[in-house]
DNA sequence: CGTACGGTTGACGAGTGTCAAGGGTAGTGG
DNA sequence: CCACTACCCTTGACACTCGTCAACCGTACG
């Protein structure tokens, strides 16, 4: 379809979000044009260099963002430094608890990463304004409900090795989910260290279980960061699932 | 319709309901007397003994449930029979998932369950003109969210002690959310390999560990099901949060 | 009385974590 | 242009937690 003759039309779209992925598979999408033009008003678009925090102790409660590029890691942290990461957010993944205070949660971009930021009162007076709002953000927190829950199984029931894997075929999928052949290529937007801490292991663990899929050939790597994938279901066939 | 006078007269609450946790804390607290009547119409309840399937491959979306009392799990299994538990749910959550069908998870009853059975479709029209339901679905399902991320941390990075440790604490305070003081008694609601596929360890290292701390005064435990905690400070400084 | 089920305990070994050393690359300052 | 440092990653040797296998106990039930 021709997004850009549908904008022409609805010329009240404002210029910020023409091109904007929330829009179309975002929160934003359950916007009239009008409340768009009422949000753009106080949104900003902001970029935040890699380990830049986005929801923490301080600003936690005071702004809602879209991720708009780049990835964002969930991590909860214990008394004696142990970190497990939670969660990871892709565009157009909407970033903020509404109506709650988000218990020892921080967000930290793990890439370099583009945001739309707009301020929590107006957010929250468009949610009860707009049921259709509502029923988007209960369909992402299921959504992120349903992942945690996959991951649930990874962390108690998996093996180092098929959660290496597991987390190979995670990326690539995020990364090209347009993609639909066998093979995949991708640059990993996380350092062995966050790996281990999405995974419950230590970086030499990742590290071995890396050396062991590529002795294997299930995986190329070059500057330790980019990942070619051959085959992606010999790869989904060592992840277990 | 003369719903209108239904609702001045707030008598009309279907006998039914009028004892029901779930209009106090649970979803239903949303719904006008009215569609209390409705829901009430369609609505069975049903007593469930242990083991027994609430949400499968079968009924999947057929239905939805309040929990009356009991405890239900939430199970995932792999291909090759490994499993875990990914969530327990207590009176007067909601059980069933709107909207989306529900991959590879079943529901069983841990323990004796009472429940409150009504159609998807009724709930669902009612999802659609009553905001306010939809809100406190959403409500419910951050809840559920932020548990499975502390469950996330508890199997990445503790160890058998904290998980076994966390697990007890976690059935103390919910089988007395009262409770104030610092000890607690309770039955536990699983047997040993479902708390095993809840923690993401084995029977024999969960037995171990509830010996250990028996050895250690932390608890006391009697016919194996029954566990009395002295101190719950003393069990949560063994949980590490 | 036998069987099934749930739980405990012990002996042993595999899978990961810990500790330590070293390689590769990028950025910085001389 | 070359040290120099900092960071990220890999690899090896070893220790330890937890899983596996097996035997056994107690209780409920037919």
């Amino acid at each position: 379809m021709d997004a850009r003759r549908k904008d022409i039309h609805n010329s009240d779209i404002p210029v910020i979000c023409t091109a904007c992925e929330a829009r179309h598979r975002g929160v934003c999408g359950a916007l009239s044009s009008d409340q768009l033009q009422t949000l753009s008003k106080s949104a900003s678009r902001k970029k935040l260099g890699s380990g830049a925090e986005l929801v923490g102790e301080s600003l936690a409660t005071s702004s809602y963002s879209n991720i708009i590029g780049g990835v964002v890691k969930l991590v909860k942290m214990l008394a004696d430094g142990r970190q497990q990461i939670v969660g990871l957010q892709f565009a157009p993944d909407f970033l903020g608890r509404p109506f709650r205070a988000e218990s020892s949660l921080t967000a930290e971009a793990a890439t370099d990463v583009s945001v739309c930021t707009f301020p929590k009162t107006v957010i929250e007076r468009m949610i009860s304004d707009t049921p259709e709002l509502e029923h988007r953000l209960l369909e992402q927190t299921l959504k992120e409900l349903d992942e945690a829950r996959d991951w649930m199984v990874t962390l108690g029931r998996k093996t180092a090795a098929e959660k290496v894997a597991g987390f190979l075929l995670l990326i690539a999928t995020n990364a090209d989910p347009e993609n639909e052949s066998d093979s995949a290529e991708f640059d990993l937007p996380l350092t062995r260290l966050d790996i281990a801490d999405f995974l419950g292991l230590t970086i030499e663990t990742v590290s071995r279980q890396m050396t062991k899929l590529r002795k294997e050939a299930v995986i190329e790597v070059r500057n330790n960061r980019h990942v070619i994938v051959p085959d992606l279901n010999a790869l989904a066939d060592m992840a277990g699932n």
